[in-house]
DNA sequence: TCTGGGGTCCTGGTACCA
DNA sequence: TCTGTGGTACCAGGACCC
């Protein structure tokens, strides 16, 4: 291990709750929870206002409902949050050549390689100029662990949330890791937490003691020795630029069990096309699909099946999900599907063996047919109301930008019964107001995000920087529902 | 009205081959 | 020919992470 804290961890305060809250200035220093608003979402993102009704990630929306009924509940706006990572990720690497994203908003850099710092004094100059530059880039805060090992520095930017900085010193670490709980550890979940627990191994301290031997009779021989080593603060993980893709897969929740085997079957083959959509956006192929089954008890079971070569026609991967899902029992009914593709190649190649069912008729090419309804059909999305748009359809999704002809640029408050509130305002504008149109109001459209800094010269989306001063048409209750 | 989506890695069982 | 052994590929499930 170095001896140096030359490892950084960038973590970015609440994410994507913290850039719906730079881009609406009616939700700053409001409670924000972003996740599926659907009736089995999850949270993906509270606020640190949220969290304290004790809403965190990963918890059903549900129950997030019932402990924060007044916060404002948003979906997911991955174009832009993927943007602005961009933006942090340039940041880190003009550090050093060795960033390694973990996610949208966390990745480690390794400072020494980018000779950007070398001990603990230029290390804690570079953490505090990149959160500068970070704030002044996206406006937005992150938190900055540095260590002399990745693990650490994880540690160090946990520690340093919201909006801090934490340098653990190195010839520090076991003093400082041994009280902590063994959860703290990577690769310390709630399962391995539980089996650690009824050994009688609550801490870090504890992890040690017991011993590399007893850890391995635990939980096996990998886990064993890495958390063996953790315990002890060894941790020789490189900071790894580039990651290879290993396998590609979609699947999606039905906010109602799907019983019926037809449709079952149905759904399969579209998360087939939308896998090898994905697949070949990616340039990539693959030898081995999986088809994924939740059933109605949340069991969950896959079913794979290997090809001669790898493959990345829509109808071959169709055909394989098809039969994976011939030997699934799917009576009682089906919550969750799932298509995915791995053992992968980073070209294409022709199967002629997998293809033999040769020149099948009806081979849809892959065009998006229109977004169709993911969820239990005959029940209507409480937020995602769809409108009417010539052959397509129109869903007003909760937190989504829009652009009326006469307000200007806003943003998606609720909807329901026929109607939308919309919120107009911007990131660099005031709070605005609230208007209600029905869903299909000509006068609405979908619009892009808009900068959450405003990039000099002014331009602001055309104009869609005014606050408009109309009468107020609801009372755009958020979260509606 | 519990429990998303997209990944990675590990383990144990089984089949196959030399 | 039968049996044992070891390596490898494949399959299914579990745990974990963000």
């Amino acid at each position: 291990m170095r001896n140096a804290p030359t490892i950084l961890h960038l973590d970015m305060d609440a994410f994507y709750a913290s850039v719906e809250q730079a881009s609406k200035p009616s939700l700053r220093g409001k409670a924000v929870i972003v996740g599926g608003l659907g009736p089995r979402g999850v949270v993906a993102t509270a606020s640190y206002e949220a969290r304290v009704f004790g809403v965190h990630s990963a918890m059903p929306m549900a129950q997030a409902r019932r402990l924060a009924p007044n916060a404002a509940y948003l979906v997911p706006r991955f174009g832009i949050y993927r943007e602005i990572s961009e933006q942090v990720m340039g940041l880190l690497r003009e550090l050093s050549p060795l960033v390694e994203p973990l996610s949208l908003d966390e990745a480690f850099v390794d400072l020494e390689a980018g000779e950007a710092a070398w001990d603990e004094a230029s290390a804690r100059l570079v953490g505090a100029r990149l959160r500068a530059d970070i704030r002044a880039v996206t406006g937005l805060a992150g938190s900055v662990g540095l260590a002399a090992s990745k693990m650490l520095a994880k540690i160090a930017s946990e520690q340093a949330k919201p909006d801090g900085m934490v340098v653990i010193e190195p010839g520090t670490e076991r003093a400082l890791l041994g009280p902590m709980s063994a959860r703290t550890l990577p690769g310390v979940g709630p399962a391995t937490g539980d089996h650690l627990r009824r050994a009688g191994i609550h801490t870090v301290e504890e992890i040690a003691e017991a011993g590399e031997d007893e850890l391995v009779r635990l939980l096996g021989k990998a886990h064993g020795h890495a958390l063996y080593a953790m315990a002890l603060a060894h941790d020789e993980r490189p900071v790894v630029a580039e990651r290879e893709t290993k396998s590609v897969s979609v699947e999606d929740t039905y906010d109602v069990d799907i019983h019926d085997r037809v449709r079952v079957g149905m759904e399969v083959q579209r998360l087939a096309d939308r896998c090898v959509r994905r697949l070949r956006e990616a340039s990539l192929s693959g030898r081995t699909i999986v088809l994924k089954v939740r059933r109605y008890d949340f069991s969950t079971l896959t079913r794979s099946e290997t090809l001669r070569g790898p493959t990345d026609d829509p109808g071959v991967v169709r055909e394989a999900a098809a039969r994976l899902l011939e030997s699934v029992d799917t009576t009682g009914g089906v919550r969750l599907l799932g298509v995915g593709v791995s053992g992968l190649a980073d070209y294409t190649q022709e199967d002629l063996f997998a293809q033999a069912a040769g020149e099948r008729e009806g081979r849809d090419d892959l065009e998006e047919r229109g977004e169709q309804t993911v969820g239990g059909g005959d029940v209507e999305p409480v937020v995602a109301v769809r409108g009417v748009e010539g052959a397509g359809e129109r869903r007003w999704l909760a937190g989504h930008d829009v652009r009326h002809v006469e307000y200007g640029h806003g943003w998606v408050q609720g909807s329901g019964l026929g109607r939308v509130t919309v919120r107009f305002e911007t990131p660099g504008s005031e709070p605005g107001r609230v208007r209600t149109f029905r869903v299909d109001d000509p006068g609405l459209e979908r619009a892009e995000p808009l900068p959450l800094v405003a990039a000099r010269g002014g331009a602001d989306g055309g104009g869609g920087g005014e606050v408009p001063g109309g009468a107020i048409g609801a009372d755009g209750a958020l979260g509606a529902g």
